[in-house]
DNA sequence: GCGAGTTGCGTTACCGGTAACTTTTTTCTT
DNA sequence: AAGAAAAAAGTTACCGGTAACGCAACTCGC
């Protein structure tokens, strides 16, 4: 593994073919199957094909720009939050059944980041990207545009994307929460999330939320925004910090329902009834929430099915079809029992 | 971005040059920054590559066979495991800082998934894998051979490696905590995982786990291996399931926290006290644990710092430094209070 | 002022496949 | 059995960069 010179005894098409004692385009015409060739041929070459233990070079393929490459570059913020990593998980597992591969790119939701990524993943011509997050840096855009290849943006719903778009409109699911809270009878609410960035769906939530409770005659006492990932942890210390500064919150919603467990863990070791004494509202419908006593108050969205449509989309533009520029994936509100009843 | 010919509109290394009036190899000088050209046509080519807006196509260099691509495969079982999430994230981070780019292998813990993509992505010619397991198919590791290059073996650590191995012995650890149990006075144990394989980790956690119960005179009354990902909800049902079928059961040993949690609020919602009626001890200390009242009894894995040591030995290896085989990184009990006292 | 060294830039060939075209061989027709 | 059509196989050129080499113009020392 460590010395050979793996450039010097790398089998190419070329060897094949001496090997096989035919030309490089007929022992070409065979690997791909596309008729030209005698039986007697297709024998010859495949013995050799195994013998030599040929492995095709896709660079050289694709590079000669007869076709485009299978590499789809996929952008996440981060896999510490579970909703990201289950999303990627679906994108990859739906573009691999499609014969993709994906190229990962952590941008750590900063502008900066994705677009070092994008400079770095176009230069290996990829057959398409997907993003996560409708806003890029200028220079981004200008690139994306340059290369003409198909653009998935997931997440945050793009009314008028730059080509593709997959995902909820984040301040109506915001609002929805914040009107249902309201209709519960809270007035004094608070939040608790990560996101320090208002180029950010999360943000678009509290947006929503806000606008929702102020409508319904509440107000937002204190907006929590962590500089960490919207985990368990953040969410028990954003909960005792947020308590800490306003002993007057009815009830918090939280940025995801890792960080609402966070908040409940909290609230339970310092002896506050859920939702007696306050009540807990979390975003996602995330795995967490499977196991507790009480159904957690929180909002579903189908991230998995994001994940999947966001790589039909682009598979189908890939490949040709139709496809719709955008497409809402939906949420549904989870009333649950942690916040009082109306 | 939809219908653009990019086939022709793609600005190229001969186009820039032509432009800024010099040749291909003086422009490609001058992007490579080494040397042998003067200040004025540097300002020349330059000025060319911001007008045109031109993008290095990486795939031609790497072709060319002159330097290796910067591509590095890493193939994790699944994401749902917020374990691989997280050793991903850490892979990826450390390697996009050495200016690595991460190609995503899900192999769902099969060996099939894992020869399939190898195949697919050695023809991308990577500069190195990471894969998670020591356990491959024949044709698998007959390519990884043929393929000279750089292969880190992760998670478990392989004493005779293909070529570099990086993790802990599992069966080391199950048996660390097989003896810790059985030392807290528990003679009847329990086990509830999701692997269903013995190329596995947590099967050789499990066997560990099995001979230090047996040795201390125990004896692991049930190994419920569920069908599903090592997460919460099936920590639950499988807690459920196996107290169904074994009422004696002192204590039950999980494939991980999360798993550990889910039997947690199992034990909860049926009344059940930990750890006056049963104990429960989970492995990898995740995050979850951090937001418990009790301290989950669990074996502390340092599992970021295990995915930043395999991107470190791939990159040392790539960069020609000498590196050791095997990296064991180690663990670290955690008592906890989920378990009886001694 | 002349040969030797340096600097700046151009030319050619090549990496590993494949499209497009040409040539050779086989098969079929009458 | 000759000619035409079809099938099989070979040739050439090219994709976008870079290594290796060549060569002209300039600098410098004596």
């Amino acid at each position: 593994m460590v010395d050979k010179l793996n450039k010097n005894n790398k089998v190419s098409l070329a060897k094949v073919a001496q090997a096989a004692g035919v030309s490089k385009m007929t022992a070409s015409r065979v690997l791909r199957g596309e008729g030209g060739y005698s039986e007697k041929t297709r024998v010859k070459v495949m013995t050799q094909v195994d013998e030599l233990g040929y492995l095709p070079n896709r660079l050289a393929t694709v590079f000669a720009g007869d076709q485009s490459s299978t590499f789809i570059g996929v952008s996440i913020p981060d896999l510490g939050n579970e909703v990201f990593a289950q999303v990627l998980e679906a994108i990859d597992r739906k573009l691999g059944s499609f014969g993709h591969q994906t190229v990962l790119g952590l941008t750590q939701h900063t502008q900066e980041e994705e677009e070092n990524w994008i400079r770095t993943v176009l230069s290996w011509q990829p057959a398409g990207l997907i993003l996560t997050g409708r806003y890029h840096s200028a220079r981004a855009l200008e690139m994306l545009r340059n290369s003409g290849i198909p653009v998935v943006e997931i997440w945050d719903l793009n009314s008028s994307p730059l080509d593709m778009s997959v995902g909820i409109n984040h301040f109506d699911c915001g609002f929805e929460m914040g009107r249902f809270l309201v209709g519960c009878g809270y007035r004094s609410l608070g939040f608790v999330g990560t996101s320090h960035d208002t180029a950010n769906a999360a943000t678009a939530r509290l947006e929503g939320f806000t606008k929702a409770v102020e409508n319904g005659g509440g107000k937002v006492v204190r907006q929590l925004c962590l500089h960490d990932t919207a985990g368990f942890y953040p969410g028990f210390y954003g909960t005792e910090q947020l308590l800490a500064s306003q002993r007057d919150v009815e009830c918090i919603f939280y940025q995801n329902d890792s960080m609402a467990f966070g908040g409940l863990q909290y609230c339970d070791q310092r002896g506050m009834q859920v939702p007696d004494d306050i009540g807990i509202a979390g975003w996602g419908d995330l795995p967490v929430a499977s196991v507790l006593k009480k159904r957690l108050t929180s909002m579903h969205v189908p991230h998995i099915r994001l994940g999947q449509a966001a790589a039909e989309q682009m598979i189908a533009r890939l490949s040709g079809e139709p496809v719709a520029s955008t497409r809402d994936i939906g949420y549904r509100l989870i009333p649950g029992s942690t916040v009082r009843q109306r």
